[in-house]
DNA sequence: AAGGGCCTCAACCGCTATAGA
DNA sequence: CTCTATAGCGGTTGAGGCCCT
């Protein structure tokens, strides 16, 4: 098969761009706008293939892109997203604002995969690279664990999560649920136990697995293809195994009522039939969408 | 000062996804 | 439904700068 290539004129330039040619660039931009890559080159004046026009304009010359070194937040938030989603550096780059994929991508192999490594993770996986001899430590039951199982109860009821909870839940930022959860209006006892839970479980603390695959999260057909043959025996376990995890500390959440664990318990021994799943689902006011 | 090795990051390449005819 | 053009993504490359000997 012969690939149509990428540029199909001869005497296309490659290579740095000079300053005249993001000058044409940008001032055609301005006045066009983006798009009509294919086009633009022969419009603006530019000896360059259109791929190369949005890249250098995508990585380089947008106006809100932002520039100098990352923070330590930022590096925390690629770490943590790169645990969940893999190499998915657009997906990755759009919790991250003014930074692109392809600068994140390059900070990721330069940078913080040697940081991982000099720690002993191993930056595919996430898991600790030198083995205690007494198997992998995993917590079962960390926010990946919390998450896994709206996932799971979403795929099962065929519900949507809502991204920014999950969001919140997967990179710890309690932040984000609190203010999701306040502006959904009232937020029964049963969510606010597990967000308590999710909120402020390990998280992504050293000993805790991301190996579960879960870009799936915000993807419900992903979801589904992947848990729809899960029963409820499996969710009921997790979701007691969540909710009734020792490490849980209350009140995580600002502005959400402490739940001690008899109130857990007692919540949790009332959940026996299938459609005792499906009022959690529609308790999760602010998890579902 | 020279040159070799290493590192960074902009840019390219090849592929897939998507939209529209 | 199929085909084609275009956009977008992720992996890879290579120029240039820096550091060390």
């Amino acid at each position: 098969m012969v690939r149509t290539p990428c540029c199909k004129e001869e005497g296309i330039k490659k290579g740095a761009w000079t300053s005249e040619e993001d000058q044409k660039l940008i001032a055609y931009i301005q006045r066009h706008g983006e798009g009509g890559w294919r086009t633009l080159p022969e419009k603006a004046g530019l000896k360059r293939c259109g791929k190369s026009c949005r890249l250098r304009w995508a990585n380089y010359l947008r106006p809100d892109i932002k520039r100098g070194e990352f923070t330590p937040e930022e590096d925390d938030t690629i770490i943590k997203l790169h645990a969940l989603k893999g190499n998915k550096w657009a997906a990755i780059a759009t919790h991250l604002a003014g930074r692109t994929d392809n600068e994140i991508k390059n900070y990721w192999n330069t940078n913080l995969k040697k940081r991982l490594k000099q720690k002993g993770i191993d930056p595919t996986t996430h898991k600790p690279i030198i083995s205690t001899g007494l198997g992998p430590e995993t917590h079962k039951f960390g926010s990946s664990g919390s998450a896994r199982v709206l996932n799971r109860v979403a795929s099962k009821y065929a519900v949507d999560l809502n991204r920014d909870v999950v969001t919140g839940i997967i990179i710890g930022n309690s932040t984000i649920i609190a203010n999701v959860s306040q502006n959904s209006g009232e937020v029964e006892n049963s969510t606010t136990t597990l967000l308590n839970k999710t909120s402020t479980s390990s998280g992504f603390s050293d000993n805790c697995s991301f190996s579960d695959g879960f870009t799936e999260f915000f993807s419900n057909e992903e979801i589904s293809d992947m848990y729809m043959d899960v029963d409820n025996v499996g969710l009921m376990e997790e979701l007691k195994g969540i909710l009734s995890c020792e490490s849980a500390v209350a009140g995580g959440v600002k502005g959400s009522p402490e739940v001690n664990v008899s109130d857990k318990m007692e919540f949790l021994d009332s959940w026996n039939e299938e459609d005792d799943l499906q009022k959690f689902v529609s308790s999760l006011s602010c998890v579902f969408v």
